[in-house]
DNA sequence: CGTACTCTTGAACAATATCAAATAAAGTGG
DNA sequence: CCACTTTATTTGATATTGTTCAAGAGTACG
């Protein structure tokens, strides 16, 4: 298996570098110790833990303006992989924690990025806890549909595998796809090749995935 | 159904003011406005939140010197419900938000509050998504041990119902019942009533749910 | 005591996982 | 560019787990 090495533009002058990674190349991996930080640039990345027992829990997909895996402890609770090839601006722990020190601005940005992962995770887990595989894979439909452009052809890209979602959603890939053949099959998307597809009825997705229109209101955060 | 008012016990000088809760009493409800910050002192709090189709998800059981339901948003994507007669510290958001600009010492207690919520919701996640019911019960009880000291009869109290737990481990009541009594017919658990029981064979629920004994080291923080 | 809960237990049912095979797509080396 | 190999996806048949429905047993409370 081959091994990739990460391109290091390093600015001398700046905290933050750039950072390349080709598809399938780990960023980090858990238990990695004293790991600094990345701001995805372009790319898409999964954030994976592994349990005793061997499953991957895929916790996120990460895009662009993410911060992966954006924690506390220094000791990292995850891998993240390489989707695709990802650029990322990386700031090392040492640089991070003296701008969290002396910096607001910086230090609101990063609360609040913590705070939306405390909320992501939550949302996830009532996901889990209360939906069945139809309405988890339609949530995830619509997630796709919202954070990836569509490519030249109309189609939006699929870039994980079925795998990959089923490690997202707590399901099997055979049941994952399953529920989006089903959803071809009704017309609700149209999915020439495994790897794209397009919308038809996005409300018939939004109903399953519980997503009324009015709940789409937004909450005033704090200050700080 | 009776109404139950909170004590205020204002201090004049003081940002907190303790406030008390007769058990079934609602500390605050899913989409209160600019409610503000408690800690609890003492009692047992369900926080949970009603999805759209009506499931009640149970996001944790608070206990002493935990915030309830903390998070940055001011507007409450949760409800919280005293189990037992509670005590409170309560700030008010106001309040709170001033403390968050001022003190760097209380700024970083919240941060890592914070954090540790993330960590906590993404580990329900985990348990969601890749545990079986016998192994999700396994670990509820095992943290029922650890954060409910025992009674003078020598058996740890379970305060909430079946179907508590069950609406925190994404679980019907029966699964849950039969899985305890499966526990007490092995002899892992002693129980000899439904809202009571000792622990026996510890081992054995660490292994079902996956927490290795060599799991247990602790993670450096940063200093912010 | 009797009424109302909550918990337990059983049986039938439904959803999803598992196992296995067939198909499709993507690399690989000539 | 084409056969060949490998990997990912789809689909079907079966098994398993957990839910649902229903009834009975404790327990609490007036």
């Amino acid at each position: 298996m081959a091994r990739f090495a990460a391109v290091h533009e390093a600015h001398a002058t700046l905290a933050s570098t750039r950072q390349v990674y080709p598809a399938r190349a780990h960023l980090f991996h858990q238990g990695d110790i004293e790991r600094g930080i990345h701001k995805i640039v372009s790319g898409t990345v999964t954030v994976y833990r592994v349990t005793a027992d061997g499953h991957r829990q895929i916790e996120a997909f990460s895009g662009p303006g993410d911060y992966v895996s954006l924690c506390l402890c220094t000791t990292s609770p995850t891998s993240a992989e390489a989707l695709s090839r990802v650029e990322t601006n990386y700031v090392s722990r040492e640089a991070f924690e003296r701008r969290l020190l002396q910096e607001a601005q910086f230090r609101q940005t990063v609360f609040h990025e913590i705070d939306k992962a405390s909320a992501d995770a939550r949302r996830q887990a009532t996901l889990l806890a209360c939906r069945c595989a139809k309405e988890r894979v339609a949530d995830f439909v619509l997630f796709l549909d919202s954070h990836f452009a569509p490519e030249a052809d109309g189609y939006t890209p699929i870039r994980m595998s079925r795998c990959d979602m089923a490690d997202h959603l707590g399901l099997t890939l055979e049941t994952v796809s399953r529920m989006l053949n089903q959803f071809k099959q009704d017309g609700v998307i149209d999915m020439p090749r495994a790897d794209r597809f397009s919308l038809k009825n996005r409300q018939y997705l939004k109903r399953l995935a519980g997503q009324n229109d009015e709940a789409d209101r937004r909450h005033r955060r704090m200050a700080l």
